[in-house]
DNA sequence: CTGAGTTTCGAAAGGTTTTCGCTAAGGCTA
DNA sequence: TAGCCTTAGCGAAAACCTTTCGAAACTCAG
């Protein structure tokens, strides 16, 4: 019984010695096999954590491309295919594989969570990105006991404290977006925004919030919607909105999809943007710059937000100690047509 | 030394035994070893070939997710963000696995096609899809060589008869724009398309020429450019249009991306669409439906594109008869704003 | 309490990969 | 040309991981 491989490494052996079992009961334990009973399965886990194996795939893989795995809800976003782009671009220049999955409407056919991280292990995936895609903490779980890095970009759901995410500026970006409205002279400014849990949509409300306190402005509840990120929601909120008593002079958009959204009921409406409402949007797509107005909005880093994660997946992998468990990229205001003062 | 795994699959030492090989030898071909000269290295290729062999991953892969890669200039375009939602969303609801890379700006890091296919063929991938990305004979035949199924979307350069690819009717979709052009009492009508080489560019040219000639209109070769399928060739070719002596009174555009250039460009110098200029697009994105005002296009199913290219390309990987070698999905033309008689 | 069925585990037997050293070919120096 | 060194290519042996299969322990009805 040799306890570690030629290269230092601890081998199946060692970590069977360590917990008093037989090497194949260790080898069924790291393969996700049933015939273990759990008390064995608790043991071996921690021997395998505490002497830090790894399978003669991972040790191997050493050479080959990594791969990294992609989870979103689907790439029917401006948003999703832009962070993704900068995900591959990224990836294809320093020689990363990307893997892609859909988590969304997870299928019933489909494989399980702990399936899923097993194969990750098994083919030596450097990595799994989140890009706002909703999963529990059992999930994380899941891979944290696989010992496989996970990256989260905006997720819908707050991540646990000590899960890594990359992120833009979100308070800073609904400050800038509300103070340039106030700056305007808009004093009536509603928020239709994401989903409330989100944390991304929470930093851009406070972001907008404090802009509004700052300016002595009290806030009225009446003029903040939380949505989904969709189109739809654009809509019915600007429908919303136009049937309170006191409408909005100005709305800020949690996002470009919304925006458009909140554009096209307006036209449909005949209530002419920016002359009679002001728009502002949020991510700053190719959305913003194609519609008429074209929108004036904050700009997310999506490409840079991409490789980021990516950057910080591989750093994690390769076991470096990061600075910091959330990353945050710049967002900046960019003014469109779409913002003027109040009539 | 045995022959046969117990499951009856031929063995490295079957494999040995054949070539004349000691057992390692063919361990260090079949892993890409570089300590075996290119002979030896060749004749065990023929024989793992010959006697089918299956490395331990890949026969314990039975009952696995099958993983397909999907290769994309770029995820760019609304075009190729769908086809790509279409091959996930399928991807998902059949439980297989989808890897992505993008071919278009090929990095020095990265690895040779050669490479790539023998990756392929280890990692028991079911096979590749390109997406309106350009590839060599070579490339093709390096998959073909190792019996990798193929499937290309709408390529940009023409593939060789016996590859399999999907796409639409371009040329009725062609003949169909030019048509509703000419219903209208247009009778000067350009055709900015994408890449002259690509297939499709050809098929949706020879719609429109189709349609002009059987309406008994001469084809005037300064109304044609070709460029890419980009915002800019939308602004570029108005420009050019627009010096020419006798301007179009209608554009078709190879795609809604050049479309919405012409349509940018068109705002910004003040001509109004649909009063002094109308403008067809093609390809039916949200691009479309979104800009202002909204564009009459062709609309392909770009969904069903990527659900039917990965069908195909699993029937393929089960080794059944295809039916054909080019599938096409039927394209259909959707009347918006940006249409109207000529002034 | 008994016997059948199930779960858990390890010994043994594959199957594969790695290490290491041998051999032969080629190049370099004298 | 002879002698020495280097390197590529290969295989024997050893190391490693996985699977099979049977034994032991445990469960649960009858």
């Amino acid at each position: 019984m040799t306890l570690t491989s030629s290269d230092g490494k601890p081998t199946l052996a060692a970590i069977a010695r360590l917990t008093g079992v037989s090497t194949p009961t260790v080898s069924k334990v790291v393969n996700g096999r049933q015939d273990v009973s759990a008390d064995t399965r608790a043991k071996v886990l921690a021997a395998l954590e505490e002497a830090g194996y790894q399978s003669p795939g991972q040790r191997r893989s050493t050479g080959r491309p990594p791969v990294v795995e992609v989870a979103f809800d689907g790439i029917t976003s401006n948003y999703s295919a832009t962070v993704l782009d900068g995900i591959l671009t990224h990836a294809a220049s320093i020689g990363v594989e990307v893997m892609l999955s859909v988590t969304g409407s997870e299928h019933p056919g489909g494989p399980s969570l702990g399936q899923r991280s097993q194969r990750l292990v098994d083919e030596g995936r450097a990595g799994i990105i989140f890009v706002t895609s909703a999963f529990t903490d059992s999930h994380l779980a899941a891979f944290r006991r696989r010992r496989i890095p996970v990256v989260v970009i905006d997720p819908l759901n707050p991540p646990p404290k000590d899960v890594v995410s990359v992120g833009a500026t979100n308070w800073a970006g609904g400050r800038a977006a509300a103070e340039h409205l106030l700056g305007l002279g808009h004093r009536r400014i509603a928020y239709l925004g994401g989903p409330e849990a989100a944390d991304c949509n929470q930093a851009r409300l406070h972001g907008y919030l404090s802009a509004l306190m700052s300016a002595g402005i009290e806030v009225d509840p009446e003029l903040i919607w939380h949505g989904r990120f969709r189109v739809e929601h654009g809509i019915e909120g600007l429908t919303r909105l136009l049937a309170l008593s006191k409408p909005p002079t100005a709305i800020f958009a949690g996002s470009d999809s919304i925006a458009v959204g909140v554009l096209r009921e307006a036209r449909r409406r005949g209530l002419h943007v920016p002359e009679e409402l002001s728009l502002v949007g949020f991510d700053g797509t190719a959305q913003a710059e194609d519609s008429v107005p074209s929108l004036t909005s904050v700009t997310q880093p999506l490409h840079d937000m991409g490789r980021s994660a990516l950057r910080t997946l591989l750093r994690q992998a390769r076991g470096e100690q990061l600075d910091s468990h959330r990353v945050e990229l710049a967002t900046q205001l960019v003014v469109r047509e779409s913002t003027a003062p109040p009539a």
